[in-house]
DNA sequence: TCCGGCAACTAGAGCGGTTTAGTACCGAAG
DNA sequence: CTTCGGTACTAAACCGCTCTAGTTGCCGGA
């Protein structure tokens, strides 16, 4: 005999299927007595339930999923999403919530997985990271009618939850710092720039650079590769005037700055300083250490898994939940500029 | 009306719900003609598979398991992770295949979910990491008759089928070349001591010591995280005799290692050589770059999922997959010791 | 003309649960 | 003694799909 079922546990109590499945669910409708012998046989039997059957009868997947639209590769170069994942496991798998993980080529093959995942009960909801600026997405989560969660913001998602940072006012707190320390040309090698939030910093740097009337304020979109961030920290080096602080969008794209600026013989924080836009071991353990914007990924990740949760267990709530701005640790590799004018 | 069914493109078409499944399945017993009416209504209606009916029947779940027993926080932390993810999902996407994925906190509730999983066709297979000395989890896998696949070797899984690289070959060579440098006192910083790797990573440095005459060969074991490492670094570094060369077993912790060596105002590579027994972006931008077993994580990712897709098909293989030994690569943060006697 | 064989299709059981409608029984109230 | 109401339980439908055992109709061959 394969796997034993409820049909097997009835029969051996000698009640009925249904019997069996109050019991196991803990609903009424057995006696105190009978209720205690099924579940005595079914651990005897060392039964488990099988979720397939469950989903048909429209019961919770007990799952969540997430679909990247990103090369694979770009999971282990950066830490964000390691972390990321790293928050949501915890929070989930304390519910005992699993995680189906699925990487994929773009926004249409990603649409495709929600559709497919939702009407196979696969899962209860997903996490939608990466928002674009005309993002096809939200449309089709909504249309489904599938709870989920949006990770960066702010609003303007239809009715969809999400979590957000405010990369605006972090950007600011970046360039004020930069300007106090008397830095006038300040450059910005940036990520993706079909994403929102790069969107928001590289708006935030241009405001910010009119507003303190500072000289430059350029920003370099890369794809987030420490290859592209040493190519664009050489681009802007290599200029005649050279800018006296880049910020990073990540950690990783610093750190291949820093090592662009060695090569260069361009010393840090004398000649150029650096700030890197997201915090991690990287941006420790350097030397000279890294001035890094800190946000807590793991923490994030737990929010978002929270946020989640709730909007499945009450697919009414629209939640919007702004999480703490990340704030600058300063380190080495900030300093006034040697030759400020 | 909620999502159609095949019930609903049978009534549509005119034909009865087995001629539909045959049609969509691409099995015979139905003309052409038929199956590509009832293809066409399918796409009109937006149909798609339910999972979960299709897993009742017995059908695959297209999708694999991988249970981290590990806290949750290690997986930001260490780039093996997310490499190790990122080639797993490059070629599990590539089929189509999804990855359940669930951190858990012991190898008991690890076994538990595998015996969920399968009872439920949750998934069709497990990847399996962190082997450990006596492993229980092997024996439950197998007991439940259930395709997977072990990260790290060599044999001894029963008949489970694995994926690994010589660590004995890796730590040999890498003690050979600290040898022929003239260093004499070698120690390492060692990473959970349960786990079968590092423990042929200890026997290794202990058998090469010996064979190569050298002094000293102490083993710290740690649980990988950069601060363990740290302290294992500042333990070392406070003896009277202090090694000349640290064997470091990951990437972050060799990085932390560095950074005590500088704060302790030891001489990175004068005074004391470091190796790490991983590579990553993190052994490459720092100052001094960091000498490391290079081995490629993507790739091996990809193997691991190569093999249990192969394993899944066709469950009486028992596939053992060797896969490169990690090579040397030198960089900045090993030299000779400055006062070899 | 009749029969065998095949292609094309149908009916319906089955997968493992959940859930609803219905039944049997019991004690208390009228 | 009947009636009511509640508890404890059963039988069976149902979820969406797969798959087997039939059934039908048509064609070719003797």
């Amino acid at each position: 005999m394969g796997r034993p079922t409820i049909a097997d546990i009835a029969q051996r109590v000698g009640v009925s299927k249904g019997a069996v499945s109050f019991a196991l669910n803990g609903r009424p409708g057995v006696s105190e007595a009978t209720r205690a012998r099924i579940l005595e046989v079914a651990r005897e039997m060392n039964w488990r339930p099988h979720s397939a059957a469950r989903a048909l009868g429209g019961a919770r997947a007990e799952a969540v999923g997430l679909v990247i639209a990103r090369p694979a590769s770009t999971l282990g170069v950066e830490p964000f999403f390691a972390q990321l994942l790293s928050g949501l496991q915890a929070r989930l798998s304390r519910q005992q919530v699993a995680m189906h993980l699925l990487v994929v080529e773009d926004s249409e093959a990603e649409i495709e997985v929600y559709r497919e995942w939702t009407s196979a009960h696969r899962v209860d909801g997903f996490i939608l990271v990466d928002p674009k600026v005309r993002d096809p997405r939200f449309a089709a989560l909504e249309e489904l009618g599938v709870p989920a969660v949006v990770l960066g913001g702010p609003g303007r998602h239809g009715a969809l939850a999400s979590v957000w940072a405010d990369d605006r006012e972090a950007m600011v707190s970046v360039v004020d710092y930069l300007a106090a320390l008397g830095h006038r040309r300040v450059a910005h090698v940036a990520g993706l720039p079909g994403l929102r939030h790069t969107q928001r910093r590289m708006r935030a740097l241009r405001d910010s650079v009119k507003r303190l009337g500072l000289v430059d304020a350029v920003s370099l979109p890369t794809d987030f590769s420490d290859a592209e961030g040493a190519a664009a920290t050489r681009t802007l080096l290599s200029r005649g005037t050279r800018p006296t602080a880049v910020v990073y969008d990540s950690d990783v794209m610093a750190l291949a700055g820093l090592g662009v600026a060695g090569e260069m013989g361009v010393a840090v924080p004398g000649e150029l300083s650096i700030v890197a836009f997201d915090d991690s071991v990287l941006t420790r353990v350097t030397h000279p250490s890294i001035t890094s914007l800190s946000r807590d990924t793991v923490a994030l990740g737990g929010q978002v898994a929270d946020v989640l949760l709730e909007v499945i267990a009450d697919p009414g709530a629209r939640r919007v939940v702004k999480t703490g701005t990340p704030r600058l640790v300063v380190r080495q590799s900030t300093a006034p500029p040697l030759l400020a004018r």
